[in-house]
DNA sequence: CTGCAGGTCTCAG
DNA sequence: CTGAGACCTGCA
């Protein structure tokens, strides 16, 4: 446990590309292009430095971090640059959205957190859905540090104790329901979800892949795109696929597919498995991150 | 004052 | 099993 961190980087890496994707939302771009946010119970910045090849992270506020931690959070232990360049390889669109999006990662992030920030999200506007989450944090979270006014995100149990119209009175409107009944039902599946996500961590499987997203649809509030967003961001999968209204656009413009009915969207989802498995949903970032960009 | 935003749920058919 | 409509809120 530490102040600061270092990881030399195998990979190329841009921030804005990790924190300005649509995975997160907690984190903040600083004037020297460094980020700052919320990790666990620490508040912490990272910057690049010697040319993009060290990632520093720095405590500034809390717990002291845990290098192994860090180093899960952002994936370190996967080398992009050969995905990208499979990727690349096989399809034309991608290799100028990779171009695009050069510095990705994904972030493994906490899985309860992006339950609740994934059923926010859904049809939301960024700037709403980053009040909403903070407001959250606020009311239940606990400081990271007395008086420091920056909080962790919640753990589930402390959750539990909003009502719904305690969540609607922080704005949260109809999404209110959904958060109180999936923290329930979190409490009592967690055991079962944990078992799955371990499961994964050891080695890809289709079909563990298909348990863990049918556990996860039974969340209220959650459908498939949320199911698929909290399967890419929380989990080892990378392999889930979101279908939001950017990507729809873009296998609509870019592939000539249709994205309409459920069919249309299993079928995308089919498409890019033969292609990118088991990375779909870095290829789907990737995708998503060109068509934010302009 | 409408429209819409990184969807999901609910019901008819 | 599939396809319309409604839905909190807030900013354009």
């Amino acid at each position: 446990m530490s102040d600061v961190v270092e990881f030399r980087l195998r990979d190329e890496v841009v921030l804005r590309h990790i924190f300005d994707c649509g995975q997160c939302f907690r984190f903040v771009c600083e004037e020297d292009g460094s980020y700052s946010g919320v990790f666990r119970r620490s508040f912490i910045n990272v910057s690049l430095q010697e040319q993009g090849n060290i990632m520093k992270v720095k405590r500034i506020l809390g717990e002291s971090i845990d290098e192994e931690e860090l180093y899960r959070f952002f994936d370190l232990g996967s080398s992009y640059e050969r995905i990208k360049e499979k990727f690349k390889a096989k399809d034309e669109v991608m290799k100028k959205a990779i171009l695009k999006g050069e510095g990705i990662r994904i972030l493994r992030q906490d899985f309860f957190e992006t339950l609740i920030t994934f059923i926010i999200s859904q049809n939301n506007n960024i700037s709403r859905i980053r009040k909403n989450i903070e407001s959250i944090c606020a009311a239940y979270g606990s400081e990271v540090e007395a008086g420091s006014g920056i909080y962790a995100f919640p753990t589930a149990e402390e959750l539990a104790g909003a009502k719904e119209k305690d969540l609607k009175a922080l704005k949260l409107g109809y999404r209110a329901g959904y958060i109180v009944k999936s923290v329930e039902h979190y409490i009592k599946k967690k055991d079962r979800i944990q078992r799955c996500i371990e499961k994964l961590a050891k080695e890809y499987e289709k079909q563990e892949e298909e348990n863990l997203f049918n556990e996860l649809m039974k969340f209220p509030g959650v459908g498939a795109k949320v199911a698929d967003c909290i399967m890419l961001f929380a989990t080892p999968c990378k392999n889930r696929f979101p279908i939001d209204t950017w990507i729809k656009k873009i296998m609509e413009e870019k592939y000539a597919m249709k994205v309409e009915s459920k069919k249309d969207k299993d079928k995308v989802q089919k498409f890019v498995e033969v292609k990118f498995s088991p990375y779909a949903g870095i290829a789907q970032q990737y995708l998503f991150y060109s068509a934010i960009g302009d």
